[in-house]
DNA sequence: TAAGCGAACTTGTTCAAACAAGCTAGGCCC
DNA sequence: GGGCCTAGCTTGTTTGAACAAGTTCGCTTA
């Protein structure tokens, strides 16, 4: 049983998507969609904050609200497991671990996954695919509390992020992204096939579960041209940050 | 005068960016925030969810907020003005126009410009710098509207985005950013001083004013290593999104 | 005709209240 | 001691009301 506001911005959305309304047209009046849902304004006006969030609409006080965009952002969960990610975006995923093994946390690793330097952790290396093409590199860190789980995987296990949800009830809830470029290194240029020093896309991520408590710190490295990230944003809802140089704990 | 919860959210920002709730600590609970403030539990609820959306805390229904993370997200200025954002972390920027012509607008540029193609544009290209080194190369197309106005600024301008704002009046709302990785090609090797083929970020954004009107479609390419760019998502606020190969209208 | 004014509309902010739903910790029972 | 269960705490959802502030557009006036 969802939220009346949840159901309203889904219907909302839902029209924005089709194309019931162009981009840069006017949604009704909060009243009107009051009216419209017998439900109070107050309700309306969370109803439309989700979709201010998402991106696909703005707003300004005194004028109605216009329609930025068309795309439906993707769930959290896509965005987070490659495989979800691929299967909703109707393509083939495939991947395989190609290195698993248990050792003490570095500095950053602790840091990231607010452990002890030393601290038991499994380093896993993944090389994923789509559409048969190896596309991805993903070097993971598990924390160690995890570590069991994990290593009960097959190593073509498909959705990873799926399997620990079905099988250690884990569930993930916050992230945090850093996106930069870097060259491909020797290990890299093998195994996505590239040549050396090519760019790649990539993204190192922590992940967390409800509680706050850091899973997974992870370096996926992506082919240039097979992935791009985008966001929207604007003057009220800013999620994107900019930061000169690496990151401060560096490397 | 800015409204109640902003305040709230800005006092509850300061204490967590000073260190005055680690990460992971909880946060009081609304009851306690409105008593202390002197405001509704509504008031409370709206200035946690600044900072929900800014990822700086999260929450379970039944649990206390915790704190996710301590770095303040920046404005939408810093954002979209590298002179501004530059400026803001105590960087000395530099910048300056190479060449800067009229033409009709292509396809790509039409779709995303909301123009129709060969309505005129302006194209500029900048090269910017940080602490002296170039490390951005800037091609800009600047809807027709806007464009006597850019062509009036000086060509060192230090920040466009401000000299558009103090001179013309334009206010910029709205934002989507597209990123990947992309090799150098000849000009951009030679202005940024780098080898052709070495990796560069690669930021694609169209920016539009508060009514949805868009002002500026552009390609960013920062040297590897230079920037990097950051997002903290969660199951509610999800802002990232991973798409495959190129953008639909390619190029 | 063009500038200016104002009325009607629309979103933004805040309050108070009530119930639903999930979490935590302490007490009780075995 | 260990497991279960409930009472109380905390966040989530919704309503209704009122006023503030910004926009739009038609009408009036110079």
């Amino acid at each position: 049983m969802t939220a009346r506001y949840a159901r309203i911005a889904a219907e909302l959305r839902d029209a924005i998507t089709r194309g019931g309304y162009a981009v840069g047209a006017q949604l009704p009046s909060e009243a009107e969609l009051a009216a419209r849902f017998a439900v109070s304004r107050g309700t309306v006006r969370q109803a439309v904050a989700v979709l201010a969030a998402e991106g696909l609409v703005g707003s300004r006080q005194g004028a109605r609200r216009i329609v930025l965009g068309r795309e439906r952002s993707q769930s959290f969960a896509e965005l987070h497991s490659f495989a979800q990610w691929a299967r909703a975006a109707g393509h083939r995923a495939g991947g395989r671990v190609l290195a698993q093994r248990r050792r003490g946390a570095s500095a950053v690793e602790a840091a990231r996954l607010a452990l002890r330097p030393g601290e038991p952790v499994l380093s896993v290396l993944r090389l994923r695919s789509l559409e048969g093409e190896p596309v991805l590199l993903e070097r993971t860190v598990y924390a160690g509390w995890i570590a069991p789980a994990v290593e009960r995987l097959d190593a073509d296990c498909e959705s990873v992020t799926r399997a620990l949800h079905d099988g250690a009830g884990l569930v993930l809830a916050y992230g945090e992204h850093f996106i930069d470029a870097v060259a491909a290194g020797t290990e890299d240029a093998r195994l996505l096939a590239v040549r050396r020093g090519s760019p790649l896309l990539r993204q190192r991520r922590v992940t967390t579960t409800p509680e706050g408590r850091p899973v997974e710190w992870s370096d996926d490295r992506y082919r240039a041209g097979s992935v791009t990230f985008s966001i929207r944003n604007s003057v009220d809802a800013n999620p994107l940050v900019r930061q000169v140089g690496d990151l401060r704990p560096a490397r």
